[in-house]
Parts: structure tokens; sequence; C-alpha cells
DNA sequence: AGCACGCCGACT
DNA sequence: GTCGGCGTGCTC
């Protein structure tokens, strides 16, 4: 094979005899299992592909090698690999060493990446299965069966196989282990492993002439004068050859065409299937792509004059510097200038990743870039069957989609030429990765690939985070200003309602001040449209006992549960748990329940009512569950079939409409007080995103902000959309109280069911912590607002570590082998430690 | 993580 | 006595 010359380090396996397989398995043990690879394999394997291996005594896995070699372990005989399921491998040197870089950076395990990296469409499961034994007979035997195992065999006669859970279910017991280990013992049945490879591709159905009459008219003549009589099949051949003209162009034949083309004029059923039978025509199957092809307008996009200054600056940049960070204001026109530079890099032979939130992720931008880039681009989302992910892979890997367009998780995908990365809403926290590990960044793990590929990235946002501002001021990024609105807009005029001076004027309506009301109303008779922001689901957070204070509280988690008047129910937004609205109290029996607090329900409720003319529409994760409605509340919204939308965050990404004029944005105190070091920061960024929704076009838009704070110093730099001044202030408050990005934050979480333990696992552990790090890089444990979540227990502390004085490689190692060493001790056994690494 | 294997209490 | 609960340790 050619490749062995390109690979000098295989040639050398072949001199020496055995090969050994480090194989990544996704499972979270910190270590690769090293299975031997026999013979007839050891040419066909390679770092990076994917082998079957038994694992454990009756589990097999899809794992990934990771390195070959030759030194067998000297503890273990190691098992052989099964199989070897890929020709060239799938995972390239350079992804590896991403993984590796996450598992080390995130403090999770290799096989946590693994995990979450490769789509479940491309690892094998397997499926034990029991079969009866066929030298088993039952009339013969002098063994003794319990009844147990009496109803396994007899249900064995009605069938061939049955699966760990049927039988599981069939004895109604969970551990089968034991009965089957008799059955076996006894010979009676045998275990047989079944794999199935998940990824199915799609196929259509297609007809086409069979080869002995697709040579020409001569063999076709006859075969006519046959079907005289028979009309409908004549109709069904003369179709054919109109769609696929053989005289003039026989190498059309072995495409054929689609079998529904018949099925859509009307000509199919017995009359083809007759022609089938007869050996004139043959129906067989082509594998086809899931993504409907799209027409490429080839149309070039012309940049203004300040966008092609802009995309000058950026490739200036790019001369020098790795990143550039683009700050440009909502409706600046970034995608245009996005556009020009993928296609040049694409020209010039190189991949293109553009990662966006999740949210953000709609028709309205892929829908746009699907037009310039067609069927060169791929996309990957979370929404996406498994099937349609494992396409996007494919095609990365074979070259069909130089051009990807994805959400976090396409930083995974099998790159091996990237040119450039765009990183578009930088500031997103949906980049973060929650639950479960790797805990990751997808712009800074995008950072670390680009390195890797020594491609270069472009970040962009409106509000960068303030992370990367610090790095394009202290010169690590270049930054690129694009501050003049997209054609005529204009930015928004913002208005303060003062909440506290409207309650004593007693304007305020329904939660809504007499300002905002008088806007919305204006705005309704302008055949305008408005957007109220509010940033919390449900009707109302809570309900409340008025004569003794009682309130409905999670059964798993320490929340109160939210009132969701529309269902009439209670739910947590943390496990998901749901109760009837209860009619009395649970102590003391009253009936005065009152709701505390609005939630965009009941904004919506009472919209309804101080605006009846008004067409409302609500958008939060409650009516956007199934799998298009946000799309049709967008559409429905974009056709003005709706006046007013109410809803959270939702609302202020990405998204551009024409005829909104007004934005109402509720409770920013609530806001603004948010526990968090980053609290300032998300609010900045969130109402200068909804803000950015009023006021496209031609009209001006407006913002009112309603609060109680109206001299807070931070409003007025979002209302003059000042951020520099924000970012000064706020870097300042940054490096004051040692919050990143002068340091880096580690979050330790302790999980346990037994909340004593829970506590005393965390104590132990800080102290451990201190002892090792210094004591005033450990803060806390301490419980969280949350203390209770899914019925565990949580705990947690935040290691601080100065950028510069801290080798990071050696402070994660330190904890990671602490924790571990202590969930060994006995008291704190069952205790979990989690760590985010750049929490979020 | 999962799962085998072992030890121990509850009940036919 | 058997069943199945749960605690412990291992997986190449």
């Amino acid at each position: 094979m050619s490749t062995l010359s390109t690979h000098p380090i295989q040639q050398d396996f072949l001199e020496k005899e055995t090969i050994f397989a480090d194989v990544i398995l996704p499972i979270p043990i910190p270590k690769l299992f090293t299975y031997r690879v026999p013979f007839e394999l050891n040419e066909c394997i390679k770092i990076g592909s994917r082998v079957i291996v038994q694992f454990g005594k009756r589990k097999i896995l899809t794992g990934i090698v990771g390195n070959l070699h030759h030194s067998a372990p000297e503890k273990y005989t190691a098992k052989y690999i099964l199989e070897v399921l890929d020709e060239s491998p799938i995972v390239s040197q350079s992804q590896l060493r991403l993984f590796f870089w996450m598992a080390e950076y995130y403090m999770c395990t290799i096989g946590e990446v693994i995990n979450i990296a490769i789509p479940s469409g491309l690892k094998l499961s397997s499926e034990s299965k029991i079969q009866l034994n066929p030298h088993f007979n039952p009339e013969e035997t002098a063994l003794e069966f319990s009844d147990r195992e009496y109803i396994i065999l007899a249900a064995l006669k009605n069938q061939d196989t049955l699966s760990y859970q049927e039988i599981s279910d069939l004895l109604g017991i969970k551990n089968i282990y034991v009965v089957l280990k008799s059955l076996v013992f006894k010979e009676a049945v045998l275990i047989i492993e079944e794999l199935k490879e998940r990824y199915k591709p799609k196929v259509e159905k297609r007809i086409r002439l069979t080869q002995p009459l697709a040579v020409g008219s001569s063999a076709l003549e006859p075969l006519f004068e046959q079907l005289q009589n028979k009309p409908k099949q004549e109709a069904i051949l003369l179709k054919y050859l109109q769609e696929v003209p053989i005289f003039q162009k026989p190498e059309l034949n072995p495409l054929g065409i689609k079998k529904n083309v018949f099925r859509e004029t009307g000509l199919s059923g017995s009359s083809l299937k007759t022609l089938i039978k007869h050996g004139v025509l043959e129906e067989f199957e082509r594998v086809i792509s899931r993504f409907p092809e799209i027409p490429v307008s080839g149309a070039a996009i012309k940049l203004t004059e300040a966008q092609l200054k802009v995309k000058e600056e950026v490739l200036t940049i790019f001369e020098q510097k790795n990143v550039a960070l683009l700050h440009g204001i909502t409706g600046s026109g970034k995608t245009e200038i996005y556009i020009n530079l993928i296609r040049e890099v694409l020209a010039g032979g190189h991949q293109v990743l553009y990662l966006l939130p999740e949210i953000a992720l709609t028709t309205q931008i892929v829908g746009r870039l699907q037009k310039v880039f067609g069927d060169k681009m791929g996309v990957y989302h979370s929404r996406f069957s498994d099937n349609e992910r494992v396409e996007v892979w494919r095609g990365v890997l074979s070259g069909k989609f130089p051009f990807v367009v994805g959400v976090r998780s396409s930083v995974f995908l099998p790159f091996d030429n990237l040119g450039l990365i765009i990183i578009d809403e930088e500031h997103e926290p949906s980049y973060k990765q929650f639950e479960p590990a790797p805990r990751y960044h997808a712009r800074d793990t995008a950072l670390v690939l680009a390195q890797l590929q020594h491609a270069k990235v472009l970040l962009g946002s409106a509000t960068p985070s303030i992370e990367s501002y610090y790095n394009a001021d202290t010169g690590k990024y270049g930054l690129v200003k694009l501050q003049a609105r997209y054609g005529s807009a204009q930015l928004p005029g913002f208005q303060i309602s003062d909440m506290v001076k409207e309650r004593q004027k007693k304007t305020i309506k329904g939660e809504f001040s007499g300002q905002l009301l008088e806007a919305l109303n204006k705005a309704l008779e302008n055949q305008q449209q408005a957007i109220i922001f509010q940033n919390r689901r449900g009707y109302s957070p809570q309900i409340v006992c008025q004569d003794c204070d009682w309130v409905p509280k999670c059964t798993n988690c320490a929340v109160s549960l939210t009132y969701h008047q529309y269902k009439q129910e209670l739910s947590c937004h943390y496990c998901g748990y749901r109760e009837p609205l209860p009619v009395t109290c649970d102590l003391c029996g009253s009936h005065r329940l009152k709701t505390v607090g609005i939630g965009t329900e009941q904004l919506e409720e009472s919209l309804s009512l101080l605006l009846p003319q008004a067409r409302i529409q609500r958008m939060d994760l409650d009516t956007t569950r199934s799998k298009y409605s946000y799309e049709n509340i967008i559409s429905n919204f974009e056709d003005h079939h709706i006046d007013i939308l109410v809803g959270t965050q939702m609302v202020s990404k990405g998204l551009d409409f024409d005829h909104v004029s007004l934005v109402g944005i509720f409770d920013l105190d609530r806001m603004l007080h948010f526990p968090d070091f980053r609290s300032y920061e998300r609010t900045f960024q969130l109402v200068t995103q909804v803000s950015g929704r009023a006021g496209r076009k031609a009209h001006p838009g407006k913002v009112v902000v309603q609060t109680k704070n109206t001299t807070l110093p931070i409003l007025n730099k979002i209302i003059r959309h000042d951020y520099e001044r924000f970012y000064a202030e706020e870097i300042k408050e940054r490096n004051q109280h040692a919050y990143p990005p002068f340091v880096r934050l580690i979050k330790v979480t302790v999980k346990d069911k037994d909340q004593e333990i829970c506590e005393k696992t965390a104590r132990h552990y800080a102290s451990l912590l201190r002892a090792r790090l210094s004591g005033r890089r450990v803060l806390g444990p301490e419980p969280p607002l949350i203390n209770k979540i899914r019925n565990e227990y949580l705990m947690e502390m935040l290691v601080k570590l100065e950028r510069a004085k801290v080798d990071l490689k050696s402070v994660k190692g330190i904890m990671t082998k602490e924790a571990l060493l202590l969930t060994h001790d006995k008291p704190f056994k069952s205790a979990k430690i989690v760590f985010d690494v750049d929490p979020y």
C-alpha cells in the first residue's frame, strides 16, 4: 500500500512482530486500554481508526486507536482487537491532540471527550442475546432446572433469541446474571453478541433499463411490439425513455430515474412491477444525501466601503496575529464580511468553520449562507438526528464539506486543514458546555484547534466578552471596530421607566409602566411591532400562602416550584418535576394562595387584557419545545401576524425584523443583582442585544427599560452604547476583586445524596487544597443558592489561580489526584467531585 | 460509568 | 435455605 511509504513509523511496525494498540474507550476511566492487534489487521490499523473490542466480560465497545507500539503490557495479557472499522482514520492526529488537550484542560477523562465528540452513529453498540444451544435437548437431560430457567427455556421455543432486557422483563427481576450463568453452565443456552452499525445511509429507490436492453434501439424495438396492446406498460417505458434518452446518451442509463417519478405521473403499481418481473426494468437503490441540494446563487455580495475597509483590516491583522476581534454593533453587517472572507479561504483550498451559538442557528443565518455556499456547506446542529450528524462528519472527512456552520460541538469535527474559524457572538454563554463532561468552552477550544492547524480565528460580537476584549486591549488579539449601522438604520433611543416613581403615582398597570404602555399603544397605532423581554419563564416564579407564608417546593431540588398557568400546574425548572396546582395550603389549609413575581406567561396575559386589540405571542422554552415551533413563531412575527412578542433571552438573539419599533425590558434589577461576577457583563450584553432588535431599516427604534434603580451608572453606558466605558469600569473591578481575566477559575462541586457526607467531603477536600495551594486561592466550600438538585446535595468551592504565577497543569494535576485519593477513603466514598474549569 | 462478585438481611 | 439488596473493586 502506498500509505506505507508515507508513514515511516508503520514500516517499523511491520519489521517487528506484534502490534499493540492503546485504545480510547468512551468510558470515564482516565486511561487508555492496550489491546493486541491480530496479524491480519496489522496493515489496516492506524491511529485514529475505530476498532471494536471486548471490554470486561460481556461488553463490546467501539474505541479509537490512540497509539500503536510494540511493548506488551507486563501485568496482564492484552485482549485481541476484534475488528478495525475504518480503512482510513476517522479521527485525525491533530484532532487527537485536541481531544487530549481538552481532557487535561477541562479536567475530565479522554473517554468522556470521545464520548461527546464522536456522534453515536459512528459507535457500534453491542447487544448480547441468548440463544438456545442447538445441541441441547430438554427431553434427554438429567439436569434439574429452576422455575426461572424454565421460563427462559420456554420463551426460547417461541422466539429465536432473547435480549437481556427481554429476559429481565420476563422474569420481573433485574439481576438475571445468576440464572443465565446457570443456564450457560448446563449448556442449555448460548450467549451471542450482535453488533449493530447504527448509521443508516439514506437511500432512494430508482429504476433503470436492464443491461441487455440498454444497448440501443435494436434491443428495444421488439419490446415495443410485444407491448402493443399493453398501453400502461408502454407508457411507462416511453416515460422512461423521455427522461433518459438512451439512444443519444446510453451512459445515462446506469443512473436511472427516481421510482417516484412514475408515481407522480400516475404510472405505477402493477404495470411497473410486471416490467420489472419480465426483466425489462430493474429497481435499485442509491445512497443520497440527507441534505437537500440548494442552488448556489453565486452572486457576489457587494461590500460597502466600511465593510471593505474592515475586511482589509482583518486581513492585515492576520499577517501578524492569529486572532482578530471584530467589534461591530448589531446590524453593522458583519455577516457580509464573514461571507467574503470565507469565500477567499475556501478558494485557497482551506477549510472553514463558522461557529454560532445554539439559539441563533436558525433558518435566517443558515439560509443566507446556504444560498452562497450551497452543498459545500455542512450544518452541524444539536437538533439534527444522529444520521445527519454522521453525514456531516463523513462529509468533512471526504472533503465534501469544506465549510461547516455549526454550534458548540462542531469543534469536534475531523478537520485537517482549517484556514479560518469564525466565532460569531463570541460572548454567548451557550458556547460553554455545562453538563456532562467535558465542560468545555467552544470558543477557547476553537482557539486551540486553530493553533493546532495553523488557522486564523475571527471573533465577532457587538458586546465582546470582557476576556476577549482584554486580550485585544493588551495586544494579544487584533481589534477591528465596525461602527456604522448597515443601511440607513439608526440606533434606538432609550427611555428609563422609574418604577418607584410610577408606583407612587399609581401609573403602573399589570406590571407595565405608563410609559411603556403608551409606547406600546403608539407602536400599534403605527402598525409597528414590539418585543417585550422578561428573562423568566412561566406565569409566576412562586406561589405563597398569605396566611402562613408556605411556598410549594420541589421534592427533588432545593427550589420553589414555578407556577404555569396554562397547564394549571407547578413545575421545577431544574429537574422537570411537576405537580397540579394546589387548592389549599399544605401547611395550614388556607385557600388564600397568591402568586409572587412575574414570568413571561403572566406578562402575556396582562398584556392581552390591557391591549385587547393586539395580537400577542409568547416565545420561551415552553412554547418552543416542538421541532419547528421556534421557526413558526419567528416567521409569524416576520409576516406581521403577531404585534407583540413576549419572551425570554430567545427574543434577543440574532433575529432581524423590519417592523419592530419598540422593545420593552423588564426586571433589569434582577439581572443586575444576580450573584455572579459576570452579572453586569451579562446585563450589558443582554440589554444591548435586545435593544438591537428595535429599529431596522428606516424607522428609528425605541427601548423602554423598567427599573427601580434609575441612578445606576451602568444604565448610562448601556443607553449610550458605550462599550468602551463599560469595559474600562468592569476590567477595573475584575482586577480589584481578582476575577477573570486576571485569574483563572475552577469551580469544584461536591455532590452526594447525603447532605452530611456532602458537606464533610467538601470541607475536607477544601482543607486539602488549601494545604497544597495556599489558603487564599481556595474559596469556600459553601452550599450554592440551590443546594439540592435531583435529590443530590451540592457544595461548591472556587479555586482562583493567578495567571502569571501558577503552573496550571500541575495545579490541576494536584486537584484531580487529591480528589481521586479522597474518594477512595471510606467516609467520602459515595461523594462525587466535579470540576468546572472557566465556569460561566 | 457499568457490572461481576460477595456478603448479609428478609421471607417462601 | 433462597432471593435480591447493596458495597467494593476492576475493566486492557
